[in-house]
DNA sequence: GTCATTTATCATGC
DNA sequence: GCATGATAAATGAC
């Protein structure tokens, strides 16, 4: 029957047609690669000065520690989304 | 100093708590069933997390989590998706 | 630029 | 000792 062939195929979990939702990246992926503490140091004391970082300093500070200007304005982007994070977190705990 | 303890204390790793057991059977309930396209709407996470008891930042960091898990060793949940299969196939048929 | 992700790593639970 | 939840780099959509 049709509705023995719809649990059939619900117990049918482990398919080789089921999933490509985790494909082909066509690019290589960089590995993630965690800074070191003096990094991040600096990088934090750059972003309690402004969050938004120059071009010029961002050269400046990519070079100083030795990370390309990109990561620099990536990890700018992902700390710009921590504070946001913390914030609401901190807005939550307070309602109690 | 000061910075540091508040960092800390910012810092939710160092408080972790396991979800309980019927949050975790609602989540699996929802991945498993949803296998060819696991990625829920933003209202769908919020229906989640209500049902759950806990927020939409978690719901999508056990999605993620999952996924990334599931995807990088799929032999280790076979038994789990079949146990979740089997029971979204009893709640179809009743 | 934001923001939802992917991935590796961290910190904890048990 | 791994399982698990949260965070830190890195990518891509928009």
């Amino acid at each position: 029957t049709v509705q023995a062939a719809s649990v059939a195929s619900c117990l049918r979990p482990s398919l080789p047609d089921g999933l490509p939702w985790g494909a082909a990246p066509g690019r290589t992926r960089k590995k993630r690669k965690p800074y070191t503490k003096q990094q991040i140091a600096e990088l934090e004391n750059e972003f309690l000065l402004n969050e938004f970082i120059n071009r010029q300093k961002r050269k400046e500070l990519s070079n100083r520690l030795n990370l390309s200007d990109q990561q620099v304005k990536i990890w700018f982007q992902n700390r710009r989304m921590k504070k946001k994070r913390v914030v609401l977190r901190e807005q939550a705990l307070a309602l109690y | 100093a000061v910075m540091i303890l508040r960092s800390r204390f910012l810092d939710a790793r160092r408080k972790r708590r396991n979800f309980n057991k019927q949050a975790t059977e609602i989540l699996n309930e929802y991945f498993y069933s949803h296998l060819s396209n696991p990625y829920p709407s933003e209202e769908a996470k919020e229906e989640l997390a209500k049902k759950c008891g806990i927020t939409v930042s978690q719901v999508s960091n056990w999605f993620g989590n999952k996924r990334i898990r599931y995807k990088k060793n799929i032999g280790k949940f076979q038994e789990e998706a079949n146990i979740y299969a089997a029971k979204t196939a009893v709640t179809a048929t009743n």
